[in-house]
DNA sequence: GTGAAAGCGCTAACAT
DNA sequence: ATGTTAGCGCTTTCAC
């Protein structure tokens, strides 16, 4: 840091001019091999990097990005963040990380934020607020939707197909027996939770030509709500042998509560959860879960902006990557007595 | 953002130059009252933001600063991370966040990318690398160790009181009646690490005047290792009553191992965790640990930077906040039983 | 193929 | 109190 060089000291240093070495390190053809060599050494020499705020003037990319997300202390996030950050780092990228906590306001300031940072593009968990600003505000700025998105022909996204999620966990809750599934979600404020209901719903009438709709409790993607819905369906004295969750905290909140009804699962009922956060896995009993590629969502909505940015691909495009079922100790045959 | 304005348009918009635009905006004082009122006006009229690369370009600050943590997707970290975020936001500032992997290559290769975007300050959670590059290289730039640090009087930190966690954490067990604590922790290689497991040790020998080696295993702070190490204490058929965790992930881990091999937890061994992650209130039995304030540890941290860079408070600052213990299901005095 | 010079949007020193 | 201007470090015409 202490004396940081320009590209004044490299063409001084290597007996050039400025313009020469500016071209060398863009690499625009045009420089004799000779001075070529005599620009690099020097540069090497003097340890020169170059001003990234001085290109980002002349209207060069700044190579960042803007990354926004409901918060990152949802446990759904941190590894679709990891995966958009490697993917980032890979490629020289930096991010800047904003939390929005699933109000308009503060996301669309912080894209706003985002817009006067000169970021090169934006990833963002869209909302219901999303597309107003965006239309409003946008021109060419590259954008990617990951996870959460807006139907739009504009937009690309990237996330899971939740239909697949959903039809994977109910057929097997149904391969084991169960009749009678009940489904605790989210109300149906984003595009995961619409499509997750309305895959459920659209199973169920299949199954029955009818929706039971008292085998459905919607509240929010929280351990409390899991606890509130559970109770909620106790309350109604229905029926039910097993429960498709929204996510896993929910299942968790499901768990916690039959256990202290003297429930036990999976033996009198059968838990699947949606999401297979880590730790998932590290409860006792395991959760079977429906499993979302997180980091690949991540990675891949980065590469995405990335092609956009660079001009490799400039495409809209709308992709859904296919989720598998972790199937693990929360679900169990209708009968069996695992005592 | 289609015609960004800059302050040449505000300049013309208002009738004035753009030295008074520039004066208005930064509010050096000696404009007249009515030209400021004709300037705040253009400035709203066309929606004017002034360009933060064009004054980073003059060496003003880019209202934006570095964190640098080991993984967001370590549990431990993201509310950390959102303390610091929120703090950050609330003062106008945006945060890099990137991940070291405890790598220290990749630690000091993020570092040298933020200097180079030029940030006003930065956050970083320490480790054994990083002493060297930042006297390598650093200068005046506002620095703040948060959670792990490094001894110096030259760099603030803030962090969590370890010997006060592990005391609350023993004397619980103590009270309970327990005599023979194991440790399960992580190898000795940050400042965290160290201190758990010396409090533990000087804990024991306070007791027993000497330490019972054959009582600790040291691993990392992961799920898996909490598995391992638990494995190894239990081939090494050594008496133990409780076990004290360096981490709730480790826990997790303990409390698998002993349940396959059909020890009650916390019935026949008490479990206590430390960091007390999220997850722990959800787990099955509610997990007993050490509350360390991580919001409180980001948020506090990014205020000291905050005050650095604004010059509001400059001197270098070493603070400890004090942990809690949370008392939950994972803990039991000696001989009760629960059945 | 290479250098001189304009200019990105802004701040601050200097002039008035 | 206000305007004019140099210059931050770079890219990119435009001359040569």
């Amino acid at each position: 840091m202490v004396n940081r060089k320009n590209i004044k000291d490299v063409a001084r240093a290597a007996g050039v001019s400025i313009s020469t070495v500016s071209r060398v390190l863009n690499d625009s053809k045009g420089v004799r091999e000779e001075l070529k060599q005599k620009v690099l050494d020097a540069v090497q020499i003097l340890g020169y990097h170059s001003n990234t705020i001085a290109r980002a003037l002349k209207g060069m990319p700044t190579k960042t990005f803007g990354l926004l997300i409901p918060s990152i202390e949802n446990p759904f996030f941190p590894s679709m963040v990891r995966g958009v950050q490697d993917e980032a780092h890979r490629n020289g990228y930096s991010v800047f990380l904003c939390n929005t906590d699933g109000s308009g306001i503060i996301e669309e300031a912080q894209f706003r934020l985002l817009l006067d940072k000169k970021v090169d593009g934006i990833i963002l968990v869209a909302s219901k607020y999303t597309t107003k600003y965006l239309k409003k505000e946008n021109n060419e700025l590259p954008i990617v939707m990951m996870d959460r998105y807006v139907r739009s022909p504009n937009y690309s996204y990237v996330t899971v197909d939740h239909s697949v999620g959903v039809r994977l966990a109910m057929d097997h809750l149904r391969t084991l027996g169960h009749k009678r599934i009940a489904f605790l979600g989210s109300k149906l404020i984003s595009s995961g939770a619409r499509e997750r209901f309305q895959a459920y719903k659209r199973y169920m009438i299949d199954l029955r030509s009818k929706l039971d709709e008292s085998l459905v409790v919607l509240g929010d993607y929280t351990y409390e709500s899991g606890i509130k819905m559970t109770e909620e369906l106790l309350r109604r004295d229905v029926k039910f042998d097993s429960i498709l969750c929204g996510n896993d905290l929910i299942a968790f909140g499901v768990i916690e509560v039959l256990k202290q009804k003297g429930i036990a699962v999976p033996d009198s009922i059968s838990v699947v959860g949606y999401d297979d956060i880590a730790f998932s896995s590290y409860y006792t009993p395991k959760l079977t879960t429906v499993h979302q590629p997180t980091y690949d969502v991540g990675q891949l909505s980065a590469k995405m902006l990335i092609d956009m940015i660079s001009g490799v691909d400039r495409r809209v495009k709308h992709i859904k990557i296919e989720p598998s079922l972790a199937i693990r100790e929360t679900t169990l045959r209708v009968g069996s007595d695992s005592h």
